[in-house]
DNA sequence: AATGAATGAGAATTCATTCAT
DNA sequence: AATGAATGAATTCTCATTCAT
């Protein structure tokens, strides 16, 4: 029983590592079976077709990037420290998992097909989080009332996206935690209810 | 001579309504040539392959963007004024070009091809305007001077690219302009050098 | 013991009802071994393969279509009665078992490897019946003696296979006893030694 | 232009051979392109698909049965010479063609798609002339009048139909012309107004 | 310069059968 | 005896690209 769900990870595994090289369209299942150390019939076991296998892909990585980032957000107080401790879980996620990365970032994130999806739906609510943090900064008075907290996640969401892509899309021939401290201080400037306070922190 | 150009310029048209409707693996070349009336062989004279005709769209469509903008641009005075039209023909121009849109954003922009390519550069350049614009600001004063003009360009243009590539994906439902008056507002909030003041503008 | 046979006759009861539906290259044996709620391996218990499943349909079902047709012959008297209960119990026959006789009129009958086969043979056999009552209604004086016995057998059976292989094509939509009358008319019109006696009948 | 049709004639032939010796899902499309000196490709400019190819062949199969049988039937007077006619015809075509006999007979005529096919009504309405000739007969008054045209039409190509069938499926190891004194006999036994006339003749 | 017929490599998917448990 | 997971061969169809006309 424990068997199944082993081969299956270790499929998806093997599906992160082909695809995350190249393309949907680009990789096989022949090398993806390979990899996996499987026979090709073997995926269509676990997986209706290749489409199906692709979009399994970000069930189980939100899962993992829930479960690790409920552990790093443990026992932090205020809502500026919260939402600073997302933003270096988020990098630190992809520089670990770039793969995973490029499959999300560079297919997921503007296939047509993939927004239409319930997986879709599953990967926004996963950044509730951030989400909570914002409401409590507007209640502490840290955070600008002004504009919607659906803006400010979307805001805050849209710059760690843009900056993971093009990490990813120049090779990540550089540290993404290098740009932490500098892309921190800007998402604080935009969502803060006043500069200064922001700027002493 | 100019049937040439004629002739190029109907293929590219063909081009990006077919690249426009699906992906470019999506696409084939037998459609294009079908809306571009011409035969399949036609277009190996033009373009050396599929990915050659597929990354000529940007360059044509990018001269057109610059030179209408320079238009619009005309007699503007001020930074925020030219940064505000900035962005309010950025949209336009997609909203009139959806299609185009599609291809850019979805495709272009996340493909690790396209980036190694002197039409990325070019494209890059063809933002200048709005790096003049950011550097007279910080010269006037009105615009921060802690964070690098590029960094500060970057702002800009992910928050538009975000903006666009979300109206895309939802199928083009609501009025791309609709978003404009808030956009510019966090825009604006997070590069200005104090708050109050683009505020009270 | 007896639990084997029942197994095995519910496989072919699973069998009937999806070869029925589809072509034999069409159908699956993980349908049937779902719909005779066995596993697939089970099946291989029990029949050497997929074709050898399928061969032993006839075997079982003409043993059905033998026994009750004895009953239904008892005590009857004269060709011509005989025969023509037999032409009643045959359509009887497959309007009751139509997947049946989908399977028997469309597949078997017209496949190479089928009739090489001793079920072939033994099927043949099985119309013996009618065989007897042609000799009968020679002797009686009734049915033409200028034809051999096994051509008109040939002839009346022919024409039940091909008025049943029409009624299933068509997709079962009248009832096949409808042509009940006609075609007994038609058969005896052709077998009998005199038009005229046949007629008066 | 005229090539292509030759080129479309070929790959038919090949389609013949290839579909004659097995079954349709038995047969490759590979082994057709190598029979007709074609890449695998080139058969999907002639053809929509293999549904599509085997479905052509009786369209052009059956035009040739049309053409040449009005070529034998010129000339012939009286109901009952253009019948014996038709079927000498029939029987001489499919012996001629036994590859396609084994496609019309052992595939198509017991196919629940091929039925629905518009080829289907065209390969009815190809046994007009027969028709006619029934028609005649009763007019001529040798010919019974007490059973419908059509009916009359479907006992002869019901026959000949078997009779094509069973010599095919015995591995056409006896002349099929042999059956054709014996068969006249039968048929015209069966349709005719009266046995004497027709056994005088 | 334009054509469009021919190519053929390439890939997803299905499913009967096996065999370790 | 029953299971059902694993296999892998086999096949259709697509389409960018070429090249003779």
């Amino acid at each position: 029983m424990s068997k199944k769900i082993a081969r299956r990870q270790s499929i998806i595994q093997a599906a992160i590592g082909v695809f995350g090289k190249g393309s949907f369209q680009n990789s096989s299942i022949s090398e993806i079976a390979q990899r996996a150390n499987v026979a090709e019939g073997t995926i269509y076991q676990y997986f209706k077709n290749k489409e199906d296998l692709f979009f399994s892909i970000p069930v189980e990585k939100t899962k993992e990037f829930c479960e690790e980032l409920d552990l790093h957000l443990q026992g932090i107080i205020g809502a500026f420290n919260k939402i600073r401790k997302f933003i270096w879980y988020y990098l630190h996620f992809f520089k670990m998992n770039p793969e995973y990365g490029r499959i999300l970032m560079l297919e997921m994130r503007v296939s047509r097909s993939f927004v239409k999806t319930d997986t879709y739906k599953f990967l926004r609510k996963s950044t509730s989080r951030i989400l909570e943090a914002v409401k409590e900064g507007q209640e502490e008075g840290v955070i600008r009332k002004d504009v919607d907290v659906y803006v400010l996640r979307q805001l805050i969401l849209g710059i760690l996206e843009h900056i993971v892509t093009r990490w990813l899309l120049k090779g990540e021939k550089y540290d993404l935690m290098e740009r932490y401290d500098q892309l921190s201080e800007l998402i604080f400037y935009g969502i803060s209810s006043s500069q200064g306070s922001q700027r002493l922190e």
